[in-house]
DNA sequence: CGGTATATTGAGTGTCTTCAATCTCAGTGG
DNA sequence: CCACTGAGATTGAAGACACTCAATATACCG
């Protein structure tokens, strides 16, 4: 297979994919329109503000996708990887990006054009639900966080985040984290400070919850963890 | 017309509502399937976490729409007012409620079953664009409202919901705001102690930006606390 | 091997929260 | 009509939590 060119059958093993209830004539007219493309880190997929004419499936590597702030802060709002789909919003919507997407690992990430995804909704009712649940879910996250934030203390929400990135990312067997991110990007998801961030991870390791090398951080006591977090 | 069986032609005028795309067949059968009811300050309409088995639709009233949190603090997420639609997630997701559904001012509202949602989404690709129109549109305010929450001061944010609340809601011609709200309530918009909004209200009060006479708070000058909204 | 980005640490401070006491007001029952 | 009651509003004081700023250390990149 073509690194390039996948055919959407890899992506389609992923549970959340939305592309599972086309059918065979569907499908064919989906990968006839993709194009795929390989992007490096720091490579900016689409820009809040900016108009977009589709959107985009990935194949490898991770995004973040980000709000940016007053002050030029970002707040990070959700990660994008293998077999996730983002921009899909501002297509439905017709209007402009709300959130910027930016390659954080180096990734393969197909480009949809809205018309096909019109199609699809037009011809689909239950790709057309797929779809809708998609952004339902999202929505109930979003709506979470939300209340995390407003609610939890920046201890709890970085106990929260730690224990998200490792359900979305998974661990090796040691459990280190799978995905790299600078204490800067930890801030942005916590929704705090560069510096509050590093202090609590160093509380965390002298609690012997977590274990640090670098920027790749060892989650020692989940359960711990979560208790922290305050699950809720 | 009666108040219990309010055609939805009235609900249509509204701008943002979803049902405008159906035919007449259509509209004929969501008018036979919905039930109507009269609910008063302080009932519940669904509770998070219990099962629905349809969705609402505000002929008239308010509600708020809330998650509950660790030590019981109310997150308020959303309003519902006139030709506002509620409880859609669940339906379309197939999943618990995430949020409670409470009346703050006497409401005449709908029930429309799940089935017949479904229905229309698999009937009416326009509708099940809508819809996911809608879903789209409150993910992007519930993503800005996490980069508000994590970036802004409490004083910012009291500022933007004070023009959230003369935006959703509308104000008198001097300027007072047409929801009366609790000071509490106010904190669980806001995402802070009921204290600080009290507080944070009698500062605005000295620098003249708005005016209090009991619950009601009248907006004296909106530029101005738009301004200190940090208009992002 | 620089040079830049990122990480770390400390000190000082301010915003907000918490707790507790008091006050106001509307509704209730006598 | 008035005291009673409870919910909500207000105020003060004390302190915690988290932020900012600044200095330094370390890591990463070409």
């Amino acid at each position: 297979m073509d690194e390039l060119n996948p055919t959407c059958l890899g992506c389609k093993s992923t549970s959340n994919n939305l592309f599972r209830s086309l059918n065979e004539a569907e499908t064919d007219y989906l990968e006839k329109s993709k194009s795929c493309n390989k992007y490096k880190r720091g490579e900016i997929l689409y820009r809040e503000g900016t108009r977009i004419t589709g959107c985009y499936c990935v194949m490898s590597g991770i995004l973040k996708i980000y709000k940016t702030g007053g002050i030029g802060k970002e707040q990070i709002i959700a990660f994008a990887k293998s077999g996730d789909i983002t921009g899909y919003r501002s297509v439905i919507s017709n209007e402009q990006a709300c959130t910027t997407a930016e390659i954080i690992e180096e990734a393969v990430i197909c480009y949809i054009p809205a018309q096909v995804i019109f199609d699809l909704v037009k011809r689909n009712s239950d790709f057309s639900l797929s779809l809708m649940q998609l952004s339902c879910k999202e929505l109930n996250q979003a709506n979470s966080y939300i209340k995390d934030i407003a609610q939890k203390t920046v201890r709890e929400r970085l106990a929260e985040v730690l224990l998200m990135l490792d359900k979305t990312f998974g661990t090796e067997p040691d459990g280190t984290l799978k995905v790299t991110l600078t204490r800067e990007e930890l801030a942005n998801i916590v929704g705090t400070a560069t510096e509050s961030v590093i202090r609590l991870l160093s509380d965390f390791k002298s609690e012997k919850l977590i274990g640090l090398t670098g920027k790749k951080i060892q989650l020692l006591n989940k359960a711990l963890l979560n208790k922290i977090s305050n699950f809720n």
